[in-house]
DNA sequence: CTATTTGCAAAGGATTTGCACACGG
DNA sequence: CCGTGTGCAAATCCTTTGCAAATAG
């Protein structure tokens, strides 16, 4: 999805919970578009600092929450102590496989998967609003590479 | 399993990697098989002080790391800047539903998931080897609650 | 105008690390 | 004995928070 059609979907969001449009606000998700990749709070501070932005670290934070809450933006959780952040809006829901190796990111769905989780939750009476699933190995480079050779050490 | 068998086959993962059998491991390995309950770090470090314990929190902290490397726990990741952990040695891997309300754990497994996930791996020439699915959302006793009287705010 | 936002810096919480001493093999 | 492991406290890392000043509507 453009950037322009995020912000403005943002702004209506922003509005839907009477917020207001700030500047600071609409640099955070500009940034947020200005990458296709995975990208980590502090990353996207960076960013500001580098585009001149003025938005400081606490706005990043607190703007990039917002983010996820209005279903801008998903959340990775990386298990490292911090998170990293993905453009999801008009996008479909997808999962992750993480290199151990690389941290290459692939991202995959599988709609049986999903149907599957569904039919799980429902068997405990849970209620269902989200689900995260990271694949956690080697990928295809990285899998190679060890195969010749193995680990001398 | 119990505790005793887990302690044994602890000794084995240290020989086997040259590392050395001590008392402050072998409690943290007691004390972590003392509930059955997902517990983090911290809860961890307090049950040794109670116990009389000597293991420093850097110790707990070390030794849990070597656990989950040997396969005797397994972490999950909470999102809120810390980790739970739980045994997994002699138990089936098995998947969890976080109750976004209440905290409540329950903990599933579904064989056509992990197969599924094994193929979707494969097709991306992905090495498995492991993964995490979590599911949130509201168990059956939350989401009753919110049933009859909808949020009047 | 006036409540919401911001920026700053300090607080916070979990986890890790440096180093001298203790101890397992 | 000797090298690994430990305890302690300080350091780190990401993230959140308090508060006065700035700003959107």
């Amino acid at each position: 999805m453009k950037v322009e059609l995020a912000l403005e979907r943002f702004v209506l969001f922003l509005r839907g919970k009477g917020l207001r449009v700030t500047t600071p606000r609409r640099e955070v998700l500009t940034l947020a578009w200005a990458t296709h990749e995975h990208f980590g709070a502090e990353d996207l501070y960076a960013w500001a600092k580098n585009s001149g932005s003025s938005a400081s670290r606490a706005t990043v934070y607190r703007t990039l929450s917002l983010l996820v809450e209005g279903g801008f933006l998903g959340v990775l959780d990386t298990g490292k102590g911090h998170a990293l952040y993905e453009h999801i809006l008009g996008h479909k829901h997808h999962d992750h496989m993480v290199c151990l190796q690389c941290r290459l990111i692939i991202e995959f769905r599988d709609d049986q998967i999903e149907q599957l989780q569904e039919e799980a939750a429902s068997k405990y009476g849970f209620e269902l609003m989200g689900h995260s699933l990271t694949l956690e190995g080697h990928c295809s480079s990285c899998s190679q590479e060890g195969e010749s050779a193995a680990d001398p050490s």
